[in-house]
DNA sequence: TCGACAGGCAAGGAAACACTTGCCTATGCT
DNA sequence: AGCATAGGCAAGTGTTTCCTTGCCTGTCGA
């Protein structure tokens, strides 16, 4: 269910998190802190940052990857691709139900 | 900004109330009470709903017109229309900033 | 082996959110 | 005029959400 991915994208933090990940693949834990502070101005805690991290990976918009002790997010925007279709298309043609 | 269309997105009543008024534009809070109700269990009060619309309406997701008594409830679906854009063109070609 | 680094787990608090109840205004019908 | 209908306003409640603090596990380099 899309569910989970409309609950993700209802917090600012989250999408920000989005973009960076959208803008540099793969990046840790760490980094993404790092970053959110500097060019964003959210000095958000780590834990933060992780609880964000794992309801974005809940909702199969971030998948992870670990090696050694860095564990690396990736970003996956197919949870996106039709999100608001739903809506968007009216009744495209004939469309029962 | 897009913020208060993510935020109004988030809830499932709200998507649900979308739903009824992709279906069937132009219905009055009434209308939108009762069809909640049938065809989805769902039995929120009218109060509920109608803060559910205000919410949409502030999203620019939901337009109203009064007419009498009556005040019917017009779906704009252009708010979602680039919503996830800015995620699903990883660089489209030379993005600055 | 020791310490630094990357991350995880869990409890607690403050704020936001969804929803209800009770009362009020305004329009339309008879 | 009188009443039913459509909707609005505002306070109160219970839950969810976001975020923090404190401690723990696991990995790497010297």
């Amino acid at each position: 269910m899309s569910d989970d991915v409309f609950k993700a994208l209802a917090d600012h933090t989250r999408r920000t998190i989005l973009d960076e990940l959208a803008e540099r693949d793969g990046q840790t834990l760490f980094e993404i802190c790092g970053r959110l502070l500097t060019k964003h101005g959210l000095n958000t805690s780590r834990q933060g940052v992780s609880q964000h991290l794992a309801l974005l990976e809940a909702a199969g918009l971030v998948e992870t990857r670990r090696d050694g002790r860095y564990k690396f997010h990736h970003l996956d925007t197919r949870p996106l691709e039709h999100l608001t279709d739903r809506w968007l298309v009216p009744e495209q043609s004939g469309e029962s139900s």
